[in-house]
DNA sequence: TGACACACAGAACGGCCGTTCTGTACCCTG
DNA sequence: CAGGGTACAGAACGGCCGTTCTGTGTGTCA
């Protein structure tokens, strides 16, 4: 016998219908139609699955009894580079859960702008064309931080330097030239992230 | 008189509270709830707003008729490389808008999975130690796609190649060797993305 | 100083909501 | 092969849902 107390079994391919559900809707279904989108007819079991997501801390509920994604709803699996074969076991391996990248990306919405890469001059530093580049929106900024600068009414994304007691912008990439701008030198913000789409 | 057809007018701070709810609860309430959040008493009303923000693309139906985020519920403003200069006017730019990052970079929840790059050997593929890949979990990939594949019990990053009738997977970083897999070569998923912090 | 549109309030209503309870087919276990 | 747990089906039910219709105060413009 085990002598573990047992917790009722989750529907893992329930969650991920839902979670694709609310991807595509942002919004939780009514049980009816969380019924039909898990090929299921009965409200009853239906609330009988919700109660267990609710447990398991997939899903929750508003303060008016609305039913709501919960904490663990947007973990996606963070697989570490070193796992054991195969996929990497959620019971297994204890590689912290993530939450949302939105949230890992801009810690500060409000003075967090995209801005979307033109060109090539910081491949060096890992920056591709049509990358979207996370930007903090401030006026200052450190030596050694890479920053989107405003020059020549355009915004451009170099490192800050110093060089003669004058603040420069070094490309990395050694086929464009160091950017020294004439009086006084705009910051747009300072680089927090980056993301990339391949596909 | 005016020639132009007026359209209704919007509460644009109506807007601000729900999106404000949103951002906490991850659903759009019901019609009650909107009214005690929007300081209204009258459901009839609520309606009619909701039909107004429908009309402008904040907010839109799903297939069951239940109230959802609509388009532009969630776009935050994406400043263009190209720009007047100062802040970026919203009224004036016509950069388009986007929705989260999340949605950008993840296209089908169930099936992306994070995995966090090791090491250095992906680096001419702007792919560095500590970013976060998203990868789509597949078996098999194309010829020219970044995979992540596993070789000896752990994940590793490379592009997957043909040489002479068998698949390697070519490192992008002159530094490291062509790895060339005995027997079957065991495909984890496909790179879509990569997110990356750098504060 | 009317007329009229706008921004709500309030009540009525049919329907769909989620809950609960009972029933059943199918394992697994001893 | 009896017993119990699991994974559903199905019906009944009270309540809350969103819709619709009527009423009301307030500003605005001719």
């Amino acid at each position: 016998m085990a002598l573990n107390v047992q917790k009722p079994a989750l529907q893992p391919e329930y969650l991920e219908k839902l979670q694709d559900y609310y991807a595509e809707h942002k919004v939780i279904p009514s049980y009816s139609v969380l019924a039909s989108l898990w090929g299921i007819s009965a409200k009853s079991w239906v609330s009988e699955c919700v109660r267990r997501f609710e447990e398991a801390g997939y899903l929750d509920w508003t303060p008016d009894r609305q039913l709501k994604p919960g904490a663990r709803f947007f973990e996606r699996r963070l697989a570490d580079s070193t796992v054991q074969a195969g996929l990497p076991n959620p019971a297994l391996s204890d590689g912290y859960d993530l939450i949302t990248l939105d949230d890992w990306l801009v810690k500060v919405p409000s003075k967090t702008a995209l801005v979307r890469v033109k060109g090539d001059s910081m491949v060096d530093a890992g920056i591709h064309e049509g990358d979207l580049l996370v930007v903090e929106v401030q006026p200052n900024a450190n030596l050694g931080d890479i920053v989107v600068a405003i020059v020549d009414n355009e915004f451009t994304v170099k490192y800050l330097a110093k060089e003669r007691h004058e603040f420069v912008l070094k490309p990395a990439n050694k086929a464009y030239p160091v950017i020294r701008p004439r009086g006084r030198l705009e910051i747009f913000g300072v680089m927090a992230g980056l993301a990339r789409r391949t596909r």
